[in-house]
Parts: structure tokens; C-alpha cells; sequence
RNA sequence: GGAGAGAUGGCCGAGUGGUCGAAGGCGCGCGCCUGGAAAGUGCGUAUACCCCAAAAGGGUAUCGAGGGUUCGAAUCCCUCUCUCUCCGCCA
């Protein structure tokens, strides 16, 4: 969420920048500031009442201290008088504390001033674009018939066993699975980031944290019994690994990833644009998360941005990098990245991974600090990105690899999958 | 799941109703000492909110969380969470 000092000191700007997102900010910054000016008067008038009754408390100790508790009956009468005035102030103050955090938490992330106007996926900036579409044999199948002709993945197993968009993975299906989680895992400990494996299920405070709840509700699935939610990314246990913490200026930037399953509800649509892997409820996903120095974070983005990059030139997947315009932004991104992957079959760009810089947006209601050597405490940034989702980049590689004979494996797969081919012979 | 013990600052650890935001130690920072270092030594070292234009200074809250008793709570009472030990169950 925002800070509620920058909106004091330049609500103006705030509205200029939410208008970026297509976000109108008047009402409820006006609100949150007189809320705000409310809110500092009661917490005034409470502190001196607290202050008063501290005072007579210290006066008491020292009647009795000479001996003259008896002096001290009015000081008593005088301070139950009080605690029932503070206890009043305290309740509104919680309150108002309350109220004023519903109001900033609705307000989303400014846009970093490079974010381009716009309402649609259509108004994105393509900043990069690398590879080349393959050329693709007659007959060529989309993913979903490949997956069934070679017996990869079986998507009706799976609607039987759970539902739809559980899809089984078999055989070869399963073991290209793995190879990508451990090729990805692998790039990322070189790349320096820390290897974690983490709970799949989070509380309440943690979903809260990144920004999860209130407002994405729907798409968690939840465990009611236990109030604990299934993770949608590995961001969530991820970034709030740090939640209320104060880091050492010194080590920053913080690296780390982890591979886990996902879990998205996402009530949507049906058809042949989330047909097969194109979407699913739950998926395998490496997710790389820094905690960066607010001075340098964007530089930190731009080295993210490089390692996916990396992993697709990797795989030899033509991509394209575009940057997102504010109206496709998400609520807690300042800047973010999206990769999209060619599906030579489906003749469309698959969106593979999204890397973003948050600012000290989740930080700020994370409480996630660290100290200078100054030694004053200031917001972290953080970052996070896919690198990579697996189902879209299975969709690609079984696609653009089709030949007659079979499915290539990129080279440099093979050391995790044990073959080169998928298929009868090539 | 049953029984018991516990939770104090970055860490260890004292405190069991009266200036206790909290002794002492470790760590860390800045000095002194030294040719340099170690040792020694002096000082400093939590966070949030609020008042003040800012700094200086001041107020309030926080000893796992929430409530209560009291003029006054780290300390007494209640509820919850978590940790440890023993038993049971278990991949």
C-alpha cells in the first residue's frame, strides 16, 4: 500500500499517477486525508490524557513512598476519570486506524513514469523481441493433440480424478516436467539466487502481505477448516518471508527462488484460448524474488529481466518482452515486464513470465525495512518474476518442435531429460 | 491427540506490582590507547505513532497476541497463538 506521508505531502501527484492506471483517486485521497487530520487530533488528545494519567500514577508512588497514602484518594478518583475518557479515545482511535487502512489499501501502486497510457493488452510497449517463428511441418498439431498422441499429459484423467484444469503429466510428459523445473532451478542458484522449498499453504497475514487479499479474493483457493489459503505463486510464502523485518543495508539485494505448484481458481472463461495448458488451476512454476536496495531496484529489474531472457534463448523459444501500459498493470506493480513465448501451432503469444517492481509497495504493509549505515530505517523494494511458468513453456516446446518423426528437445534439456526426442524416431 | 514447562531488545540473559524501554553480557558503531592490530578502556546502540517548519527537545504505545484487575502491570488474572519435554499416532 502507499505511504500516507507521500500522499500528505503531495496528494496531487498521487491522483496524477493513479490516472495512469485509470484509477480516479480525488474522493478517497480527499477522504484519507481528513481522515488522517482526524485521526492525528484524537491521537493527540489521547496521548496528553495517557500522559496525565501517568503523571498521577508517578505522583502516587511518591505519597506513599513518604508515608501520606492517605493523600492520595483524590489522585485515584482523578484518574479513574481519565482511564474512561482514554478508553473511549482508544476505541475511535482504532477506528479511525482502521477505516483509514481500508482506504489506502484500495489505492493501487503508482506507475513508474515509463509506464506507458493505455487501457488494453493491446496499448503494451514491445521493448524486445528475439528468435525466429519456426517453420512448421504439414499437419502440425497443437499442444494438446501432441500431448495425447505421444501420451504426455492426460487432461481428462485428471477432470475425473480432481476436476478440470488438474491435468495428469505421464512418462515423458512428467520427466520434461521435472527436467525444466531442475534446468530453471539450476540458472537461478547460478544467477545467485538462494534455492527455497516452501509451504504450499498460507494464513491469512501472508496473503495480506503481497496483496493477495483483500481485493483477489477469488482467486485463492482456501482451506476453511484451517483458514489457510493454497498458494497462487511462490511469491506469497516467498516475500513474506520478511514480513516484519528490519535487513542490514549491507545485505541487500536479497536473491532468492523457488519452484512450487500454484493454485488459481480463476472463474474464467472456456474455449480454445485456455484450452489444454494454456490455463490451468494448478501449475508448476520457478518464481525469482529479490529484496533490492531502493536506489538501485530498477537496475535489479533489468538484471531479472536478463536471466529470463536467458532461460528463453536457452530453450531456443522465440519471445518478445513488452512492458506493460498502465491499464494492464497489476494493482501492486510499478513497472512490469511480461514475456511472451510463440506458439507456432496456435499461431499466438503465450504469456510465460511477468517481471515486476513493486517499490515499497507490498514492503510498506509488509513492514519489510532494512537500516542504512546511517543507521535510519527505510522501506525495501521488492521484486519478483516467473522464471518460468511450465505450461505455456511446454506448449511452446512440444509445438514449435513437431517434426514428422517426432518432438525435439532443446540442447540444452537433454543433460536433465535423458532424450532428445519424444516420439517414435526422427 | 494427552500431560507438563516456557515465550523479555540483533543474540544470550536478569527482573515477579511503583520513573523498567527494561540490569548484566555478547554483538555492532564511534572514540581513546597502539608503529599497526589484539587486549584494555570511554561513549553510544529497539520500533511505531504524535507534537514541533526542521533540528534539538518532548509525549504515547510496545517485554508472544488480545482482554481484565489496579492510582500504577514485563511482573497478578482470563483467552488465544507459538516453542520445548514426555506419552500416543505416523511418511
Amino acid at each position: 500500500m502507499l505511504q500516507l506521508q507521500a500522499l500528505r505531502e503531495n496528494p496531487e501527484h498521487i491522483i496524477e499517477r493513479l490516472s495512469v492506471k485509470n484509477f480516479p483517486a480525488e474522493t478517497i485521497v480527499a477522504e484519507i486525508l481528513s481522515l488522517d487530520r482526524n485521526r492525528r487530533e484524537t491521537q493527540k488528545n489521547l496521548d496528553d490524557i495517557l500522559a496525565q494519567g501517568n503523571q498521577i500514577a508517578r505522583s502516587v508512588a511518591q505519597l506513599f513512598k513518604e508515608g501520606k497514602g492517605s493523600e492520595a484518594e483524590g489522585l485515584k478518583q482523578a484518574s479513574q476519570e481519565l482511564k474512561a475518557r482514554s478508553k473511549e479515545l482508544t476505541e475511535k482511535l482504532a477506528a479511525m486506524e482502521s477505516e483509514l487502512d481500508e482506504l489506502l489499501v484500495r489505492l493501487p501502486n503508482l506507475p513508474h513514469p515509463k509506464v506507458p497510457l493505455g487501457k488494453h493488452a493491446a496499448d503494451n510497449e514491445v521493448v524486445a523481441s528475439w528468435g525466429e517463428f519456426p517453420v512448421l511441418p504439414e499437419n502440425a498439431l497443437p499442444h494438446w493433440e501432441l500431448a495425447a498422441k505421444y501420451r504426455l499429459i492426460d487432461f481428462e484423467l485428471g477432470a475425473k480424478v480432481t476436476g478440470s484444469g488438474f491435468p495428469f503429466y505421464i512418462g515423458n510428459g512428467a520427466r520434461l516436467q521435472r527436467s525444466l523445473i531442475a534446468f530453471f532451478l539450476d540458472r537461478a542458484v547460478d544467477a545467485g539466487y538462494t534455492e527455497y522449498q516452501t509451504p504450499l499453504m498460507v494464513n491469512e497475514d501472508s496473503a495480506y502481505g503481497t496483496g493477495q487479499l483483500p481485493d483477489k479474493e477469488g482467486q485463492m483457493y482456501v482451506a476453511t477448516g484451517d483458514n489457510l489459503y493454497l498458494i497462487p505463486t511462490a511469491e506469497v510464502p516467498l516475500t513474506n518471508i520478511f514480513r516484519d523485518t528490519i535487513l542490514r543495508e549491507e545485505d541487500l539485494p536479497v536473491q532468492i527462488c523457488a519452484y512450487s505448484s500454484c493454485f488459481r481458481r480463476e472463474a474464467g472463461s472456456y474455449g480454445k484460448d485456455v484450452r489444454g495448458l494454456n490455463r490451468l488451476h494448478q501449475f508448476d512454476k520457478v518464481e525469482i524474488v529479490q529484496v533490492a536496495h531502493p536506489d538501485t531496484s530498477y537496475e535489479n529489474l533489468e538484471a531479472m529481466r536478463e536471466h529470463v531472457s536467458g532461460l528463453l534463448k536457452a530453450l531456443n523459444l522465440p519471445f518478445r518482452i513488452v512492458r506493460l501500459c498502465g491499464g494492464d498493470m497489476s494493482f501492486a506493480s510499478a513497472m512490469t515486464y511480461d514475456f511472451e513465448v510463440w506458439s507456432a501451432a496456435q499461431q499466438r503469444w503465450l504469456e510465460v513470465s511477468s517481471v515486476s517492481n513493486f517499490e515499497s509497495f507490498q514492503s510498506n504493509r509488509m513492514k519489510l525495512r532494512f537500516r542504512e549505515t546511517q543507521g535510519k530505517v527505510r522501506l525495501a523494494h521488492t521484486l519478483n518474476g516467473s522464471a518460468l511458468a511450465l505450461p505455456r513453456i511446454v506448449a511452446a516446446l512440444l509445438e514449435n518442435n513437431q517434426t514428422a518423426g517426432g518432438i525435439r528437445i532443446p540442447d540444452a534439456l537433454v543433460p536433465y531429460t535423458g532424450f532428445q526426442t519424444i516420439g517414435d524416431s526422427l
